[in-house]
RNA sequence: UCCGGCGUAGCUCAACAGGUGGAGCGAGUGGCUGUUAACCACUAGGUUGGGGGUUCAACUCCCUCCGCCGGAGCCA
């Protein structure tokens, strides 16, 4: 079967096309129709007298999007977009279309995301999920490469494992409600036990009420857990995958950045080390900056944008004060107010794509923090024996897939970095 | 949830100290042998988001509802 994507293999040869009208245009007797296949795009000419009469006959009931099956030979030809053209001899339709909504010029993003189902046909949208498959590829690989174990973690869980963001809950038989996972964590933290070092890869809902261009209610996220790693082992892994990721990237999708117009200069610079900066430094940092934050207070959205274009590449944050901090994290060895975590924050301004910590693997401290965080024992109890049966230090993080195609892609809002978003105000299509 | 903004032709927008609406693109018709969101000419297309109010007169002012956009908090 022909794919416009391997073009190059067929020079002189004749081909049938099959795929939908990206374009077209007429000079009368001679007509230019753009073609996608879902490899790729191909301009094919046809010449009055050249081609069957029938494709000029065609020509005015072709709207865009049609399904077509278009014969001729494939040439190079310097003027076309992508250096082959075909040179046609006959089309013929497989559907005919019209009144497609989505032109070649702009629209409203409301208008956009109403017909998100055809907009994934353009080309900026499918270079997008195109480095998004890259990205996820390049995660799995990752992990496999470096002797991690994936282990698929529930979506319908029975308490809020952080206990502190708002979650989707239904109704679950003659148990009570379920709720939909906002995390895999603790379950990951028990398969370390079994395996040392794990990953997940999955949906993550949050019933958060955010209205912001970092947030969905339902994301893909990458966690991983690590058994005998400390802190700095954490981060030593993270930056290393954020690294393999932006490479694989940079090597396999120069023509998905390309078509994104995306300056890469930033990009090529995401080598390791990642600056490493203390909450104590970041807040100080930011009150020189004429920031109104004060020791205790979280790192808000504009003031993560600032920390980050302070570096030319992501940099981490650590050392966060424990009162802002979900209960598992673990105490500072030397300052008991803090605990030993870390975010990561893309270059560019992007803000956070990795929160992070060690975990804290002492029972009665971990006892004493679900308590102070005001969360039941109860459904913490297996949790806990993970403390009571060989308890080892151990670390984990997560990255949030949408937020990294984000960055990567360089593109304004996280909506475009999957295919059919989730928002507070948008379920379809 | 809170604060701010916007709903006018299929799409993107204009018109407003209140005097019954225009353009570009798209669509239709005709023309053009190398176009790159092609171009040129002509044509059609609107109970100005819904409801209520003020007024001789409302797209324009007021109230309310709905939809969406931007930001905040929360987080990945």
């Amino acid at each position: 079967m022909f794919w416009i994507a391997k073009a190059n293999e067929y020079v002189g040869m004749e081909v049938e096309v099959r795929g939908w009208l990206y374009n077209k245009r007429s000079k009368g007797k001679i007509i230019f129709l753009i073609i996608r296949d879902g490899s790729g795009f191909m301009q094919g000419v046809a010449v009055k007298g050249k081609a069957s009469d029938n494709v000029f006959v065609l020509y005015d009931k072709l709207g865009l999007e049609s399904s077509l099956k278009v014969k001729g030979i494939i040439q190079k030809d310097s003027r076309a977009p992508g250096g082959y053209e075909l040179a046609i001899s006959d089309v013929t339709t497989i559907h005919l279309t019209s009144d497609y909504p989505i032109q070649k010029k702009e629209h409203g993003v409301a208008f956009l995301m109403e017909h998100r189902h055809l907009w994934l046909r353009s080309k900026k949208q499918r270079a997008i999920l195109r480095i998004r498959d890259e990205i996820e590829r390049a995660i799995i690989d990752y992990f496999h490469d470096n002797g991690f174990i994936r282990i698929d973690t529930p979506i319908l869980t029975p308490t809020a494992a952080e206990g502190t963001t708002t979650l989707f809950c239904t109704d679950y038989f003659d148990l009570g409600k379920a709720y939909l996972a906002q995390t895999g964590q603790l379950y990951l933290e028990a398969a370390i036990f079994s395996h040392g070092l794990v990953y997940n890869f999955g949906p993550t809902f949050r019933a958060e009420k955010s209205k912001t261009r970092r947030h969905l209610t339902e994301f893909w996220m990458i966690e991983a857990e690590e058994a005998f790693y400390d802190l700095d082992d954490n981060l030593e892994l993270e930056e290393d995958i954020v690294c393999y990721i932006v490479k694989r990237v940079l090597e396999n999708c120069e023509r998905e950045l390309q078509e994104l117009e995306r300056d890469t200069t930033h990009l090529m610079k995401v080598k390791p080390p990642f600056e490493r900066i203390t909450y104590d430094y970041a807040v100080e940092l930011l009150a020189n900056k004429g920031f109104a934050i004060k020791w205790g207070d979280d790192i808000g959205g504009d003031e993560e944008t600032a920390i980050s274009n302070q570096f030319d590449k992501p940099v981490f944050i650590t050392d966060y004060p424990k009162a802002i901090r979900p209960f598992y994290m673990k105490e500072h060895p030397d300052r008991p107010e803090l605990v030993r975590c870390a975010d990561l924050l893309a270059s560019e301004g992007y803000g956070e794509i990795i929160g992070g910590s060690q975990r804290e693997d002492d029972y009665d401290k971990l006892i004493a923090q679900i308590k102070r965080c005001k969360l039941p024992i109860e459904p913490y109890k297996w949790y806990l024996d993970l403390r009571k049966y060989g308890s080892i230090p151990h670390s984990g993080w997560g990255m949030g897939l949408e937020r990294v195609v984000t960055w990567i892609c360089g593109i304004h809002h996280i909506r475009e970095a999957i295919p059919l978003p989730r928002m507070m105000y948008r379920l379809y299509p």
